[in-house]
DNA sequence: TAATTGTATAACCATACAGTTATATGTCAA
DNA sequence: TTGACATATAACTGTATGGTTATACAATTA
């Protein structure tokens, strides 16, 4: 990595802490295969709705997830690939 | 990423919540090309060597940094280069 | 031994934030 | 319009943790 200066840094960080709780990688997991309305992801982590509302929120903020209204739902998605690709590389990594 | 159980994004949400400071990152940035004492960490990050020393322990109680003692120095190093690649990746990432 | 230097740690404070409960907002159907 | 369902948000609580200050511990030197 080169030089990286203060601001740049701070979103590094930002990225990484975005992904440092278990609930969120809990609710990527879910969305790996495909778009998932909320309930959905309600159902496939065991969590509230309002918690996981908030987790999708900071998640989509954070330009890790998109978010498409249809009729009274809402599904949201992976942005790409490439967060997916951390945590296989994490992930690997663990497995030492 | 295939289905992982909770105890291993447990794990995979601590190591990317150690990821998740600027001032780690900066530590980390110091370190990327070579080992180095607490107190040269010290001067590179502009922080207190009591707030370095603690992050410092929390990157090698991590599995992210070494530590060899040599008199009364302390040398910290990066464990491997994987953790870089994630670091790199991230700055990639969010780089569009 | 005493003084100095390098590092770690304890105690404390302030802030961030995950989770909860309750409620608001929005959308559809009857 | 009313009711039911889906989602978001506000308010709150408890906990984790980054930074600071002071001090302890360890190694070197005089």
């Amino acid at each position: 990595m080169r030089v990286v200066d203060g601001e740049e840094l701070d979103r590094m960080a930002t990225r990484f802490r975005l992904l440092g709780e278990p609930m969120r990688l809990r609710i990527l997991q879910a969305l790996c295969k495909r778009s998932r309305t909320v309930n959905d992801i309600v159902s496939a982590t065991g969590s509230t709705q309002a918690n996981v509302s908030k987790h999708l929120a900071l998640l989509a903020a954070g330009g890790v997830l998109t978010r498409k209204k249809e009729g009274q739902c809402v599904y949201y998605g992976m942005k790409n690939r490439l967060v997916m690709k951390l945590c296989e590389l994490v992930h690997s990594q663990l497995a030492r």
